[in-house]
DNA sequence: TTGTAGGCGTTATCAT
DNA sequence: ATGATAACGCCTACAA
């Protein structure tokens, strides 16, 4: 028996009962060239094969192994999204938006995180190129342009949070500066000319253009800046809570706040009450980003409405365009205020 | 120029400048699978040659290509992860643990959204399959423990948030009931009788847990149960703030409330806001989870603490274990009442 | 201990 | 329009 006989290797435990696209084709009565044909649609298949083909595929339940077309040179079916933090609340819902948007083309995504940090970020997307998806999601990151397009020259990739730069990565981004004017705006025109404005972290591509908003309003109104009642702080609730002690220490006097972030207003308000100033009667509160929890606070937030599952919607439909060799394209809602209670006419 | 020479295809743009495990194997002088064995320590290998590869591997900045590994029935390193939300203020940090604890050991985590419910579910786990996941977390769900099971038979599994059930996956749970009893134990000690009960929905496990928690420590104190101060809601901000509104209208009396998560804590909070109700001077609340908010919330809220990041690192070490063919040993932090400012002595 | 020769499930190339 | 056949990059018997 010095058996010559190819013996079929065992199936493992893992894979038995899969079926595969050579069983189709045998089902079918045709070869698995054309079962993959049809499939990705790359020829003309006649229509009675065709109608094979798909009925042995419902017969047999198969579902096409999408490690093997990794590894074939097709595609992985994968899309790779750098994120910052998975269990942001702000992030979180763009994440969900993606995976819905990408579900629907059949799309997995591969989140990873960077953790706002350049090496981390770095490893992120080395570690999905290597898992070879077919495109990169990055939101927001430290990251330059640069090195960014460096790193994904050879994938199709959309960054989302950064200003569109002309280095060929396409980039769309919510609009931060419009968003913040009109939030101060909303406290000028209930008449305060002492508007704090709490900062998130400066290396955020949007924290600056927040602060631009504000400086936009001011000017507009002819309100003079006032350094002193802007306060550096990093987009945390314990950050918002610290910077109203130290808006407080300096003792200029101010009616309002901007805070540039949601998470921050939070914080701050708990600081206010602390100190025994009421919102919105002491000191008004104006957030930015239109978190959940903002229509649960005491009182309930005013703030700057921004869709961030629909951020995560339209950046995975930009990725579905790029794909599919079509140019994307996005329409982002503009900036809203979203009026609630936490803001009221200056008591003068 | 009939040629027969098997001409290489040409790399395509996106796999040039990848090394491969034949390169390594080329450059260090040995045969391919040498340089295999090393990477998965499959078997002894002579010193000399593993300072060879392993120099070889430095050198051209080798990285196994998972796919491949993945196709050649080896392992895809990476883990699917069912959750039900990705975008939820609670698994976002199970989700967060589970990353950081699967990085260290080079796997990374698949997610998928079950969505509370059972299609969904079921089509997320399927898809999580057949992209040859090396294991598969779920995180509590809406599928029948048997089929879950059925359904994860060749996989290692680790189910968390579900009663261990005899069926063999492996699973563990947040001790809910014991937590529960805490919180209900607290209020009473602080001289309330007359305590509500916001329900989460039971079709959460954790839910029928955490009432059970709230009928221990009723019991234990002789305190008659009264249905009408248990309200059934849904987990939500929106459902805690309705869930007030229910029991206000039912006109029986109460002066504390035990809500069984965080989230419709703060939605009760101003629900009773909205009445005219403080807390905790009317009212004491006590929430569960220990959400990050609940220490922003006005007054910050008495709840308690289950580390449900701790919980994904638990989850993700198990699943390590289980995938190093080890027993998987868990063990969860004990509940523990963390004491804020939303619930004081009953005034009487 | 080490090398050789498939094979994993698809896609892509080249014939026919 | 359709079928062989060779990759894709790695793992794993089997042989040496």
């Amino acid at each position: 028996m010095s058996s010559k006989l190819p013996v079929k290797k065992a199936p493992s435990s893992r894979t038995e009962g899969v079926v595969t696209l050579e069983q189709v084709a045998l089902r079918a009565g045709v070869s698995p060239s054309t079962v993959s044909r049809i499939l990705n649609g790359t020829a003309i298949v006649s229509e009675a094969k065709k109608a094979a083909v798909d009925e042995a595929i419902r017969e047999l339940g198969f579902r096409p192994n999408p490690v093997a077309r990794g590894l074939a040179g097709g595609r992985t079916m994968s899309v790779g999204v750098v994120t910052q933090r998975i269990a942001s609340p702000f992030y979180g819902e763009a994440l969900s938006g993606i995976e819905v948007a990408l579900e629907t083309a059949g799309y997995v995504p591969l989140f990873v995180s960077g953790n706002w940090n350049e090496v981390d970020e770095r490893k992120a997307i080395e570690s999905l190129l290597s898992r070879r998806v077919d495109g990169v999601i990055v939101l927001a990151g430290r990251l330059s342009n640069q090195e960014l397009k460096a790193l994904l020259a050879n994938v199709p990739s959309v960054v989302v949070g950064r200003q569109p730069s002309p280095n060929g990565l396409f980039s769309f981004s919510f609009d931060n500066r419009a968003g913040a004017k009109l939030a101060t705006e909303h406290l000028i025109d209930l008449g305060h000319r002492r508007i704090a404005l709490l900062q998130g972290d400066l290396i955020h591509e949007d924290a600056i253009e927040r602060q631009s908003g504000y400086l936009d309003a001011l000017a507009a109104a002819g309100i003079p800046v006032d350094p002193r009642l802007i306060v550096q702080s990093d987009y945390t609730e314990a950050g918002g809570m610290l910077a109203v002690s130290r808006l407080l220490e300096r003792e200029v006097g101010f009616s309002a706040i901007f805070s540039s972030n949601d998470q921050m207003a939070y914080g701050a308000m708990l600081g206010l009450s602390r100190r025994n100033l009421r919102v919105p009667d002491d000191v008004s509160v104006v957030g930015f980003d239109d978190l959940t929890m903002s229509r649960y606070t005491m009182p309930p937030l005013t703030t700057v409405r921004q869709s961030v599952y629909e951020t995560g919607t339209q950046a995975a439909a930009a990725m579905l365009a790029l794909l599919q060799g079509a140019v994307p394209e996005v329409n982002l809602a503009a900036p809203e205020l979203v009026m609630r209670e936490s803001a009221r006419r200056h008591a003068r």
